[in-house]
DNA sequence: TCCTTCTTTGAAACGCGTTCTACACCCCTA
DNA sequence: TAGGGGTGTAGAACGCGTTTCAAAGAAGGA
């Protein structure tokens, strides 16, 4: 009985799926995405080839799978200890800069998540979607201050901006242009321009 | 005697490389990225398989040199028709919309050639580095009206953000998940977020 | 003209993503 | 107890990016 992924949902693997997961980030971690050859990935999941392509339909599909995953954790983290800042704009930084985070402290890995995500095969696009929601929500959820009406139209729109210059930036620290550092900075930057220095609204 | 690329410079290549980048454009825009072997580009363009890579360290290393002619061509079509906004918001979203359509009119081989751009690779940050300043240079030539001054910090980082999104959509486009008019009218919403309504400064 | 060095060529070889095939297993229903 | 559909497995096979290698040109320099 294998379970079936509702819509929306990023998590409800199977348990072959999780150990295919697990061993691939394994492998990744220490020699990014050349270093997760299916065959490894199988071998070390202890299951077949097969199997893994039953499960994701690609490399990339898989390291997609991988994302999603590491977001699941970080919503976990933001609900258990909310973001600290006073403004909407520092939260607002202060969670890019976890996002960022949570690529780049295994910057393997973070690598190969990315530059799957990156890569703009159709075969990804409804998992895509479903991350993009996801980290919508996510975003949305963790710079919502205690005492906040609900995120307007124009607020999204920002966002959206936002998170399109973070992965651009990524993809630029993905090829060795940036740093994480800068990475960061310069999404803080891109809220200023957008929010207006004062950081209200 | 191989002509050396200038620093900062995106055409200046020889002859065979020429050969080799028109091969790689023909074979593109029928089949996409999957369609550019590069057996059949070198068969294509009469070189041997080590000289391809002689010019170009990898596929997408080769796609992104694609792109930078795309650049090229549409720089000469600045030069010789400047675009006609009244303000400068307007001409900002009317060169959006031309690079855009520069990549969208023949979509497999945009799709090729954004897919090479967004992988990430270490090798191609050189490369990538180079279209990314010509990109700038274009965008700041292009929007610049007759009486303007030189363009400030500020304009220089919101420009930068506006790429981002661009580049974002972009890579929303090849997945499937957007149209171009999307893409267009997205980036142009992000240009008016970024500059207020009215559109000056 | 001969030697040296660099480029190009043709072809083979390697690695890995992906697909395919044959077979075993399990659960279900007749 | 027999049969059948779906799933997993082992392993081969295929395609193509990439590398490697020996041999052939090509372009100076003495």
């Amino acid at each position: 009985m294998t379970a079936v992924p509702l819509p929306g949902e990023l998590t409800l693997v199977d348990d072959r799926a999780r150990r295919i997961l697990d061993a691939a980030v394994r492998l990744a971690e220490t020699g990014g995405f050349s270093a997760v050859r299916l065959r490894d990935v199988a071998q070390a999941s202890g299951v077949a080839l097969g199997t893994v392509y039953k499960r994701f339909r690609s490399k990339e599909d898989l390291l997609v799978g991988v994302l999603s995953l590491e977001l699941v954790a970080l919503r976990e983290r933001f609900a258990t200890e909310p973001l600290q800042g006073e403004t909407r704009l520092e939260r607002l930084a202060q969670c890019f800069a976890a996002l960022t985070e949570t690529l780049c402290v295994r910057p393997h890995l973070g690598r190969a998540v990315i530059r799957s995500a990156a890569t703009g095969e159709n075969a990804l696009a409804e998992r895509l979607q479903r991350f993009h929601t996801a980290l919508m929500e996510l975003i949305v959820g963790a710079i919502r201050g205690r005492d906040d009406g609900p995120v307007s139209a124009l607020e999204l729109e920002r966002l959206a901006v936002l998170e399109d210059v973070w992965f651009s930036r990524l993809v630029g620290w993905t090829g060795g242009l940036l740093t994480p550092e800068m990475v960061v900075e310069q999404v803080a930057r891109a809220a200023r321009l957008l929010y207006g220095e004062d950081g209200d609204a």
